[in-house]
DNA sequence: GATAATCTGATTGTCGACAAACTTACAATA
DNA sequence: TATTGTAAGTTTGTCGACAATCAGATTATC
């Protein structure tokens, strides 16, 4: 993915010769916290899953000491859950969190377009490169029916959008929600579903941009994320009924999942 | 503060006799990382303040595992800083901070009441009238010239929004904006301001709602937030010059302020 | 036969300790 | 005098262990 540009120095016209940027070693729990991010990303630890921290612990070649501290901040992003004395599990997320989170991209990321507007014509050349590069691996992945090599290309495409046309603390919180975005599909589906629709309806966001209409960017990606939502939860083109007790049909009466109760009551 | 209903209870319709809502004790980290928020709040740990480990351990009367895991939530949310080997520190917020997080605020508040609007008419009334009772906080407080009480039903006025307009993750979400808004004015200034303007501002707010008016309150709510970053970076009616370099300039060449740097990498 | 009580095994939550790393201060040299 | 090298002291980062707690299974009782 594109990394802007590491810590703070990123102001514009703040260059000076001879300053470099502070080194910045991550620590073992940044390490631990982001091995885990992977294995949650890649689907190798499906919503769900219940692990031990020991066992977690000795695969990862770390004590348990630094892996409870790890898990708090995966548990602080909203991925993992802690329920008391039985590890940590992998959230799986109900159809209330798919319309939450692509309601709240929806609130982001139009606005992250109309940013990348406004930057000076260098570095938007180098985002529609970078987009441009991402929705290329889209369509190598497409071609290959590799739905994995899609689903990742998707999300770089999108790092990309919060790195540029964000804050920090802004591409922090869209990094979070693609994650959870993912664990939406993990959650919805068993295996990945390539969506043959991702492709041309990025090729339009970067046509909206390089045409600078932000409007129609706007526009597109509301059209697009409805669009997903409608995939996630499998709804054809119009709603029937009201799906939203046939999630509670499978969890009939049983006390609660263990992975969908106890987000952190952080205020 | 005005908690809708513990838990995953919220959703209507789904009123079940004789179902009870499951037990959940707090942990011991939940413990500690509510109490450190409280110390953020209500201003007893000001930004910039370094703390060691042991000592603060021994304070909250804990070791030091259960602290440096409520310490990682804490980072994660942006509130604290883990410098390496330096024990952790509380955030100073910069310029950039202050309108990146009311850029944020502004962006999902007004959606807030527009949500409000579309519930049933008997809980538009609860949540106008717990709204109505934070203004006469606030107007209690301003009378008495008390700012502390008048930042605090403040705070609450708009987690009220938050809790009623929003999903338990834009809950979350708003509210630890709320406390970095917070630390804002901490970091900003030495005391808490009386702002006489904040009154009624909210005033309006609860009429716009009352009237079942998105549009104004939308308006509104941007209005403020904007006076509240002019309020926050002192800048008058008509801002003079380019301020970016007035903070740099109270630290000259100085490495780093030990409680700037250091985002957790979360993607 | 079903329900309740008991017991056991395993896992977590917490703590104390050790060693490495870093900061600060001091001294030596150019 | 300024700068670099050295050393001591303090604090963190990590680990191992203990004990309380909980889940599951077994047994007893109605």
């Amino acid at each position: 993915m594109a990394t802007r540009s590491s810590g703070l120095s990123g102001l514009e016209g703040n260059r000076q010769v001879g300053r470099l940027a502070p080194v910045r070693r991550a620590s073992t729990v940044d390490l631990i916290a982001e091995r885990l991010r992977e294995a949650v990303v890649d689907g190798s630890l499906p919503p769900g899953t219940v692990l031990g921290e020991a066992e977690l612990a000795y695969q990862l070649g770390v004590s348990r000491g630094p892996l409870r501290e790890a898990m708090q901040r995966l548990t602080a992003e909203g991925l993992l859950v802690i329920p008391r004395r039985r590890g940590l599990a992998v959230r799986t997320m109900t159809i209330e969190d798919v319309r939450d989170i692509h309601w709240l991209r929806a609130r982001i990321e139009p606005e992250l377009g109309r940013r990348i507007l406004t930057l000076p014509p260098a570095e938007r050349r180098t985002v529609l490169a970078e987009l441009g590069a991402e929705v290329k691996r889209m369509q190598r992945a497409l071609k290959k029916d590799d739905a994995r090599a899609l689903g990742d290309a998707y999300l770089d495409f999108h790092r990309v959008l919060a790195v540029w046309g964000g804050s920090l603390r802004l591409a922090r919180m869209l990094g979070t929600l693609l994650i959870e975005t993912r664990l939406c599909t993990f959650s919805m589906f068993e295996h990945f579903e390539v969506h043959r629709d991702l492709v041309p309806e990025h090729v339009a966001f970067v046509e909206a941009l390089a045409a600078e209409d932000g409007e129609r960017f706007d526009l597109l990606v509301q059209a697009h994320l409805e669009a997903e939502v409608r995939r996630l939860l499998a709804e054809p083109e119009d709603s029937k009924e009201d799906e939203s007790d046939r999630l509670h049909a499978e969890t009939p009466d049983e006390p609660q999942p263990l992975d969908r109760l106890d987000l952190p009551e952080g205020l």
